[in-house]
RNA sequence: GCGCCCGUAGCUCAGUUAGGACAGAGCAGCGGUUUCCUAAACCGCAGGUCGGAGGUUCGAGUCCUCCCGGGCGCACCA
């Protein structure tokens, strides 16, 4: 970030210098091969219709004109290209500025204090979390924490449709379970929820309430209802909290209706003339506004759909001062995720307000179990067994380091290595690395106080070995890593820190670090920024950065 | 049938948002490395007509069209 801010700004005096007007944008690269240099520049490409001269000689021309920085040395035209590569002196004050920061460090203000709420998981509260869920609660609780590092002040948000059908299916379910622990030959009823987790509620509730409820009547299935919602939904809290997920609000299905909410929206809707009647149901004209189909909000008999009630459900996040609104979902909610973004347009709410970060499914491979999911058949793998199994770091870690929209093959056999083979273990024990490092040098004496005042006045001119400066230079893309990670795209974050680690432990194996004079102050300098990296990056993950493995 | 997403090395995937320099990584494969801060490591080699065919462009993995293969959706379910 400090570099590319040094670049541009070199480049904008080079062209006023040259005489041509500075483009809005500056484009900056990394050059193909690191021999080319530190950073790159199309930029000759763009000013051909300006200057009417031919890419490479632009480029020369901005070469010379660079080449007098005094951060800058060797820069170069090759074939339309200017490349730069920094002088060390550029690179140590790079760092220094990371150590001042500290903590700090990636921090920045672009949502200005402004309120984003991300809605994530949002399972209905039929049966426990699986592996699918996964994805979703890692998605959004890293997508939440990214958008906080970027200023914003965030809200984490779960729905939850406590009302319902299926809702009544799993009552009745729970409801036949009971009766089953009291040795009754009762069945499931007709597309119930066949998973065991039900079994030890119903004995559970057997042994308390004894033949309380011997018939499927009203009263059983309101006391049904709510106890199967109340025990489904901590089943639900104590794997999102195995997995280190908190939530700031709950919202309930019901709460909306009960606020009038749900038949306000609908009104609106009619007053703009988006809804119209056809057998006995309401429905929204979305076709003439080129959507695929027409969908119904409110059903014949007078029920909203969940369509009508999430509409409902945007409009209040909108008058409850969100800025901005991300929801993560699975790849199948597609057709519904675009009835409601044109239900809020048709409402006034302004263009962009709500963002949907679409994810594919997971596939768990080298596991016994099975592999389609389905939560009313029982088939399905739980989270919460999958992050006993594995441990809450490696599975956070491995359910976002894949862009979201593509398939993620979950690699069970992959996840269960120790060894460096795994990402996860390889990023942390670089970590660990370090931390081992600074345990000796405390030892020895060697110790640099971890206080910033002391590590900016180390002089880090001893910093001259090509893995040095390629460490430093890694750590200043840290914060455009984090910028870009927020655009849906926490694996970059992922792949980052494998990057980083990458450079580290060849560096680690073949640099000794104590022991070596004024070297040793600079180079546990250079770690501490190293080490704050990763334990900034991997904290944002959700993942532990350990002292020792 | 229609719509959305994906198709890059044996496997898992980056790179496609803003088109640029001989296409990258990890694993698996092959071959090396151990006085010294944890070898739970490090170094090297090999491996690809970027699903296919056209087109736009000085330049296409990246943009457009068509086709093939996989996933998801097309409910008065959620």
């Amino acid at each position: 970030m400090y570099l590319e801010a040094r670049a541009r700004a070199a480049l904008r005096g080079a062209l006023s210098a040259l005489g041509v007007p500075s483009p809005g944008q500056i484009p900056i690269d990394r050059p193909p091969r690191p021999e080319l240099g530190d950073l790159s520049t199309r930029l000759a490409y763009l000013l051909t219709k300006e200057t009417g001269a031919p890419p490479q000689e632009v480029a020369q021309a901005l070469a010379e004109e660079l080449s007098k920085h005094p951060d800058l040395e060797d820069v170069r035209a090759e074939q339309g290209f200017v490349n730069l590569r920094f002088r060390p002196q550029a690179l140590w004050e790079a760092l220094r500025v990371i150590l001042r920061q500290g903590e700090a460090y990636g921090r920045q203000d672009l949502g200005k204090g402004r309120k984003l709420q991300v809605e994530f998981v949002s399972s209905n509260p039929t049966g426990p979390l699986t592996v699918g869920h996964g994805r979703q609660a890692a998605l959004g609780d890293v997508l939440a924490e990214l958008f906080s590092q970027l200023g914003w002040e965030v809200t984490r948000e779960y729905y939850l449709n406590d009302e319902g059908r299926q809702i009544d299916l799993l009552a009745q379910s729970l409801w036949a379970r009971y009766r089953q622990a009291l040795g009754e030959d009762q069945p499931l009823p007709e597309g119930g929820y066949q998973g065991d987790y039900l079994i030890p509620i119903g004995e559970e509730l057997a042994r308390s309430w004894g033949d309380r409820y011997p018939n499927w009547n009203e009263e059983a299935q309101g006391v049904f209802r709510k106890q199967a919602v109340d025990r489904m939904m901590r089943m639900i809290k104590e794997d999102l909290a195995a997995f280190g997920v908190r939530f700031d609000v709950w919202t309930r299905e019901g709460d909306l209706h009960r606020r009038g909410l749900v038949r306000e929206t609908l009104k609106e809707l009619q007053r703009r003339g988006a809804v119209y009647e056809k057998d006995g149901a309401l429905w929204m004209r979305s076709r003439e506004h080129g959507l695929a189909r027409d969908p119904v909000l409110v059903r014949s008999d007078g029920s909203p759909t969940y369509l009508m009630v999430d509409i409902a459900y945007h409009v209040d996040k909108y008058r409850r001062g969100f800025v901005r609104v991300v929801d993560v979902q699975g790849a199948d909610h597609a057709e519904e995720q675009k009835q409601v973004k044109l239900a809020l347009r048709i409402l006034g709410l302004p263009e962009g307000f709500l963002d949907y970060c679409v994810h594919q499914f997971v596939t768990l491979r080298g596991r016994e179990g099975v592999e389609r999911m389905s939560t009313r058949a029982g088939h399905f793998i739980r989270l919460g067994d999958l992050i006993r199994e594995l441990g809450r770091d490696v599975v956070r870690y491995f359910m976002v380091m894949r862009k979201p929209e593509s398939h993620l093959t979950f690699d069970y056999e992959l996840a269960k290595k120790t060894s460096m083979d795994n990402p996860v273990y390889y990023v942390q024990y670089a970590h660990t690395r370090i931390a081992s490092i600074f345990r000796e040098a405390e030892k020895s004496g060697e110790f640099l106080p971890p206080h910033a005042s002391h590590v900016t006045e180390v002089d880090l001119s001893p910093l001259t070995d090509p893995a040095e400066l390629a460490l430093i230079k890694e750590l200043d893309r840290f914060p455009d890593v984090l910028a870009q990670a927020a655009g849906f795209a926490p694996h970059l974050l992922c792949e980052y820190l494998e990057g980083l680690a990458a450079v580290f432990h060849p560096y680690y194996t073949r640099v000794r670090v104590l022991g070596q004079g004024r070297a040793t102050p600079a180079r546990l300098a250079l770690l501490a920024g190293v080490r704050l990296v990763l334990r900034r990056g991997l904290s944002i993950l959700g993942v532990s950065a350990p002292e020792e493995m």
